[in-house]
DNA sequence: AACGATATGTTATGTTATTACGCTTGCGGC
DNA sequence: GCCGCAAGCGTAATAACATAACATATCGTT
C-alpha cells in the first residue's frame, strides 16, 4: 500500500531536486542555500529555485518560513489540508517542529467571525529552544 | 493624568521620526518606505531606520510583520507586557488589526511544556480580508 | 501539424538587511 | 574640568532575498 511519505512522482526534475535537498537538510534552507547545494547539478538562478520552490508549497510538500526567509520540507504530508499549522523553531540547532492544533484555529475562527475578517491564510511561527538544546545547556 | 496613548518623551530624534511616520500611516511601511518619507528630515541611510525601528520594537512601540518584511505602529499600547500579539492583515486595504488572545497563548504554553519546547516569542499573522473590504466586494 | 499550457534557462534588476568604521553626545566618577 | 564609557549617529559598502522580462523547450490535446 502507498504509504503518506511517498514523494510525488510527478514533480519536475528541478522540483525534485529542490525537495530532495530540502528533505536531505537538518533544518532550513534559504532559497540560496538551496541553489548553492544544486550547482553540480546544474541549476544556476535564484529563479529556477524560487519557481520549484512555489510549485512544491503550493502543493504542502514544502512549507516557508516567514520569520527566517526560509524553507522546510513538509514533516509529514499531515498538514496538507489543515488550514493551520503552526512551526517551533529551535534558534540553537535549527530544528523546526510542525503542528496542527485544532484549539487554536477554532479561536481563530471565533475571532474572524466576531470581527467580519475572512481569514484566508495564517502564519504562526514559535521561536525559543527544543528539549535537546536545552538538555544540553543545563 | 497620563494616557496610555502619549508618546514616550525619551526618544531619540530618529526613533520619533520614524514612529511618527508609522504612526501617521494608513497600512504597514517597509524600512525603505519609511526611508524616502523621511529624506527631507536629513535621513539618508537604510541604517538609520533600521535602527530606529529595533529600538521601537523591543519597547513595543512598533511591531515588524515577519510575512509583509514590513512594520507597524502599535495599535494602543496594550500589548506590550503580553506574550503573544496576533496580527490580522488585509490582503485588500492593508489595514492591520492586532489582537492578544489568552486561549492561544495558553494552548501554546501547553504544547510547549508537553515537548519541553521553551518558547521565546511567537509570530501570528492572519492574511485574508477585513469586514469593510468584504462589504466593498459584495 | 497546430495550439495552449506549463516548465525552463538566462540576464538583469529590484528590494530588504547588515557589516564595518569612525565621529559625536550625554553622563557619572575623579 | 576632564577622563572614560555607553549609546547614538552618519556614511559607504556589501550581503541576502526576490522578481521582471524575455526567449526557448516540452508535453498533451485537437
Ligand atoms: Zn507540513
Ligand atoms: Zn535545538
Ligand atoms: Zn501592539
Ligand atoms: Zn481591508
Amino acid at each position: 500500500m502507498a504509504h503518506s511519505h511517498d514523494i510525488p512522482t510527478d514533480l519536475t526534475r528541478n522540483q525534485e531536486l529542490v525537495l530532495g535537498t530540502l528533505t536531505a537538510s537538518a533544518g532550513p534552507l534559504s532559497a540560496y542555500d538551496i541553489l548553492d547545494k544544486l550547482r553540480g547539478d546544474g541549476l544556476r538562478a535564484p529563479l529556477q529555485v524560487y519557481r520549484a520552490l512555489d510549485k512544491l508549497v503550493d502543493r504542502g510538500l514544502a512549507h516557508r518560513l516567514e520569520s527566517l526567509n526560509a524553507f522546510v520540507a513538509c514533516a509529514d504530508m499531515h498538514c496538507h489540508r489543515k488550514g493551520l499549522i503552526a512551526f517551533a523553531i529551535c534558534e540553537s540547532c535549527g530544528k523546526v517542529d510542525e503542528f496542527a492544533d485544532e484549539v487554536i484555529e477554532e479561536r481563530l475562527g471565533t475571532w474572524a467571525r466576531t470581527g467580519g475578517f475572512k481569514v484566508e491564510r495564517t502564519t504562526m511561527e514559535i521561536r525559543g529552544r527544543c528539549a535537546d538544546c536545552l538538555a544540553k545547556a543545563a
